[in-house]
DNA sequence: TTGTGTTTTACGACCTCC
DNA sequence: GGAGGTCGTAAAACACAA
């Protein structure tokens, strides 16, 4: 399979490769970040959250809202010169940090290996972190005083005795980094690195043991004899590795399985975050956002794909369950219309017939009895900004901080706070060639027309390949968006559908492929985008 | 505290497209 | 051949009832 890669791994590490080749500069958080807060998608339905995999369902996560709390300019002030300082040259020059520089990057390593085989391409785990790992009382982290993780009741392990591998502190890249404790903490240079080769130009390798905890079977399968080992490794596990798996050379392999203890990391509710409200903005992550996201978050371009590649499993996973209880619904529903037998799982009708009004009212049940709290008077746009899958104490924290609402919890919530309109922003904080900028922001900026998307973003960004390409051979036309359904959030949303952009009613099947493959390929960018950026274009239209 | 069910990361196999 | 897609699944993390 990838007997034949010989790969260098002196060469595996780059800054961030896929920037330079795509021409797009990379984006690094912008205070104007903070100023969205239209709701990205229009598909306004609530589920009261029977259970937790309908959390984000419909989308009602909520995404401008919370970045306005969690990425508030004000919140995030203090970290500025500390963030500022601590940042390497290197990135400073190649991306000037705005106000709002998510203050990770000093210490975003995000490393990933080098791949050969498919999706095998990324280390989920860089090994090599360029800083100490910050404690939890670091206030150079996230959110300044109103530090995320503080706010966030993760206990912290002990680094050096913790199985689990939470975020022991608010950094991002103790995600990345499986073992803190290892010596390399304190030998590394400052240097954000991505390790992902399979664009990367080889700047240069950290040999060594830090490689071994995180390196996938494939990246070190550099030989028949390895990848025979790992092969019939997967199918038993307690076989002995060929000698040169384990103590070679170097690069000590040491297969990374997934019956080790070792086995994945919990990204922090901010990463969630971010990943959810970039979801709800395109269920398909192109490679400039993935790119810029990576570094925001300091996960692994690998990571974020997988990610979304697990949340479209999710929605599928949620619109198959739905619909199998509609189906239900419908055979039952000549004896009991109002029977409640969806067992959590709410039909579309449900949805349709659910108010926002039903909504504030179960969300300030929900919230009072689960806060108990001097809560009971708090907005309830609040809650719904910190979306559905904050823990409670996270949000009972986060409203029990002074500071964070009063910068940016009840300015979210404020008419004028978020600018809406493109043309209010303020351009100089607006430098979209080297900020990262929501693609809810982008979107505005950038209404994603089949034409002037793939001219603005050309090669690197797959969705628009798919646009140019496969549109190109499709000549069905995307199927028609779902019922839109009406909720009135506190900030309602002048975004058009972006959820359509990924119609499921399309999806490839492998069991049956009873259709062309140039119709049936689950390609959204290239089928539902059209649409959806007409839709934009449009509703900017009525915008300005 | 423990057992159990669910959700979240992560992977492998296999697919299509370019 | 490489990219990213889905699908199925492993296992950790988590939630919650008993």
């Amino acid at each position: 399979m990838n007997n034949n890669n010989n790969i260098n791994y002196s060469s595996l590490i780059s800054n961030d490769h896929e920037t330079g080749s795509s021409g797009e500069p990379l984006r690094i958080f912008d205070a104007s970040y903070n100023n969205y807060s239209i709701h990205p998608n229009s598909y306004s339905d609530y589920t009261p959250i029977p259970s937790k995999i309908e959390a984000f369902d419909y989308n009602y996560w909520p995404a401008t809202n919370t970045h306005n709390i969690l990425a508030n300019q004000t919140i995030v002030a203090i970290d500025q010169a500390q963030t500022q300082q601590s940042l390497n040259p290197t990135l400073e020059t190649l991306v000037p940090i705005p106000s709002v520089q998510l203050s990770q990057l000093n210490a975003s390593a995000t490393i990933s290996a080098t791949h050969h085989h498919h999706h095998i391409h990324q280390h989920l785990y860089p090994p090599t972190p360029s800083t100490p790992p910050p404690t939890c009382n670091d206030s150079s982290t996230w959110l300044g005083s109103g530090n995320y993780q503080a706010l966030h009741p993760t206990p912290t392990p002990n680094p050096s005795t913790y199985r689990h591998y939470s975020n022991p502190c608010s950094f991002y890249p103790t995600n990345n980094f499986y073992d803190p404790s290892q010596p390399q903490w304190t030998s590394q240079p400052t240097i954000p690195i991505k390790f992902e080769s399979s664009y990367s130009p080889p700047l240069y390798f950290e040999t060594g043991n830090h490689c071994q905890e995180q390196t996938s079977k494939d990246e070190l399968s550099n030989s028949p004899q390895q990848s025979n080992w790992l092969k019939h490794e997967s199918s038993h596990p307690n076989s002995v590795p060929p000698k040169n798996l384990l103590n070679g050379n170097q690069l000590t392999f040491k297969r990374k399985t997934r019956t080790r203890d070792k086995y994945r990391i919990v990204y922090t509710d901010q990463q969630r975050y971010e990943l959810e409200n970039e979801f709800n903005l395109s269920k398909y992550i192109s490679i400039p956002r993935k790119s810029a996201l990576s570094l925001t978050l300091s996960l692994s371009e690998r990571q974020i794909k997988i990610w979304f590649q697990n949340r479209r499993a999710k929605e599928r996973k949620l619109n198959k369950k739905r619909h199998d209880v509609t189906s239900s619904r419908q055979l039952n529903n000549s004896n009991d219309v109002d029977s409640p037998s969806d067992g959590g799982v709410e039909s579309p009708n449900y949805y349709q017939n659910y108010t926002s009004h039903d909504y504030l009212q179960q969300q300030q049940q929900q919230q009072q009895q689960q806060l108990k709290s001097a809560t009971a008077e708090m907005d309830l746009s609040v809650l719904w900004c910190l979306g559905p899958d904050f823990d409670k104490q996270t949000v009972s924290s986060l409203l029990n901080d002074s500071y964070c609402v009063e910068s940016g919890l009840t300015q979210s919530i404020t008419s004028n706070w978020w600018m809406s309109s493109p043309s209010k922003w303020n351009n100089s904080l607006m430098h979209e060639s080297d900020v990262y900028t929501p693609r809810s922001v982008m979107n505005e900026l950038e209404p994603q027309s089949p034409t002037s998307a793939s001219i603005k973003r050309p090669l690197s960004d797959a969705s628009n390949r798919t646009i140019s390409s496969r549109s190109l051979t499709n000549s069905k036309p995307p199927p028609p968006p779902p019922p839109k359904l009406e909720f009135l959030t506190p900030v309602r949303s002048h975004t058009p559908d972006i959820y359509n952009r990924v119609s499921s009613s399309v999806k490839r099947t492998r069991a049956a492929p009873t259709l062309a493959p140039s119709s049936t390929f689950e390609t959204p960018p290239a089928q539902a985008i059209p649409s959806a950026s007409s839709a934009i274009d449009s509703a900017e239209q009525v915008i300005f």
